[in-house]
DNA sequence: ATACAATGTCTTGATATGGAGACATCTGAT
DNA sequence: ATCAGATGTCTCCATATCAAGACATTGTAT
């Protein structure tokens, strides 16, 4: 079920695919936010899109260079 | 000079990849940074890759869960 | 239905962050 | 070389942000 890629252009894109890849994984919040050393609640936020100004920023930047940005799994 | 595209696996890919579009649109940090309505020392870290908590925080999910981030210039 | 796991949603408080401005340094043109 | 524009680099500080924890809700089994 490999749904690839993602374009994201707002926050809620990133979130949408963070819970993709994490569900792909066979991961729970829990288990993920331990993974990387973060709190559950904020992947909690994250994954449904909570907007955050750096988030914004940034992607307002790239929209304004005409740069797109896309997320898709890595293939080794 | 279509140098495309960016693997961002780190705060640091991600100002190099700004910088190079920026260029690219001929624009300085000055300008850039009032149209998108931010600081310029803002844009100048960020070309840098100043660390920032938030954005090595999303890029060590991404890495946990084999995502690639992508840039290059958006197709219309 | 019950029971449990997973996720959503709130508050609180410590901390990271970016805007603002000043000054230094680099860079390119003349 | 000088000059000016662009960029780097620092301080200060108001605020955005996240961790933490509690509780509510949803989902998924049996």
């Amino acid at each position: 079920m490999a749904r690839s890629p993602y374009r994201v252009y707002k926050p809620e894109s990133l979130g949408h695919a963070i819970r993709h890849y994490r569900k792909e994984a066979g991961l729970t919040q829990a288990k993920l936010a331990e993974a990387v050393g973060l709190h559950r609640t904020y992947l909690s936020d994250l994954e449904r899109g909570k907007e955050t100004e750096q988030l914004r920023r940034i992607l307002r930047l790239l929209r304004h260079l005409g740069v797109r940005m896309t997320l898709d799994e890595a293939e080794w």
